[in-house]
DNA sequence: AGTGTATCCTGCAGGC
DNA sequence: TGCCTGCAGGATACAC
């Protein structure tokens, strides 16, 4: 039942680490589920791309859980769950001071006070590297994932493969103004279930009635009616309006 | 520095 | 029905 992949430290240093500590406050940072624990320690929680937390209560619902990967069971019994079905997760305990450099490695959260449009604009100046690829990089910029740099890049009308320094004042705006109000509106939601994601009661996020353009090549552009297109960009889909999100030659994909 | 490729792993949709 | 291929929210290591 257990598997030991999802404890890059393996079993037994996970176990030590967290038997006997206290969870004072759960928070988030990036990705990463944060539980922070007494003395400083953290366990911090990456659900990969099908991980779930599952933890019972008044008004869970029953989930399929067929791909429990491990539990924790609190001093009263309850367990908490992390299913998860392809495994690509990560739970693992940090000391005080692992946890300060991890955290350090991150980049600023978007959401945050401090991650102003010139914040974002002095971090763009220094990488030639795709746009969306800047955005999918961490330690640029902390918790956005493909299916959010997709939509911010298309409400920003910004094409996915501008290199990040090409940007210019008004597009760094409009992808600030698209960025923040795209997670907003799907925390609001409740996250995006396209097939996996539950939150920790079961319930599913319904962000996925709100996309524009991941997921939607061949459906016409909310926007200007165009057919959204489908490329690959380091593996990864992108999802585009050619005729919202102009210039680089006539990339991506093949035509 | 950045990109493409591969890897971890399972399940599902679509084509034939 | 069944077999095959491609694709999927993420992160990382590698060669170039």
């Amino acid at each position: 039942m257990i598997h030991p992949g999802l404890l890059p430290q393996g079993v037994e240093a996970f176990r030590t680490g967290l038997v006997g500590r206290r969870v004072e406050r759960v928070g988030r940072r990036g990705k990463n589920v944060l539980f922070r624990l007494d003395g400083g320690r953290a366990l911090l929680v990456n659900l990969g791309m099908t991980g779930r937390l599952l933890l019972p209560g008044p008004g869970a619902r029953e989930v399929d859980a067929r791909h429990c990967a491990v539990r924790i069971h609190f001093h009263d019994g309850t367990p908490l769950t992390y299913d998860d079905v392809r495994r690509f997760g990560a739970l693992e305990i940090l000391g005080a001071r692992a946890w300060r450099q991890r955290n350090q490695v991150l980049g600023p959260e978007p959401l945050s006070a401090g991650f102003t449009a010139s914040v974002l604009g002095r971090g763009l100046s220094r990488s030639r590297a795709p746009i969306r690829s800047w955005l999918l990089d961490q330690r640029r910029v902390a918790g956005v994932g493909n299916i959010y740099a997709n939509e911010a890049l298309w409400e920003a009308r910004i094409h996915p493969l501008r290199p990040a320094s090409s940007l210019d004042v008004p597009e760094v705006g409009r992808l600030h103004r698209a960025l923040r109000r795209i997670l907003r509106a799907a925390i609001e939601a409740r996250g995006t279930t396209l097939r996996d994601y539950r939150d920790a009661t079961g319930g599913e996020g319904s962000f996925s009635l709100l996309l524009r353009v991941y997921g939607r090549d061949g459906h016409p552009c909310p926007r200007c009616g165009t057919v959204v297109e489908r490329g690959v960009l380091s593996n990864r889909s992108i999802f585009l309006c050619r005729r919202c999100q102009p210039g680089v030659h006539n990339t991506p994909s093949s035509e």
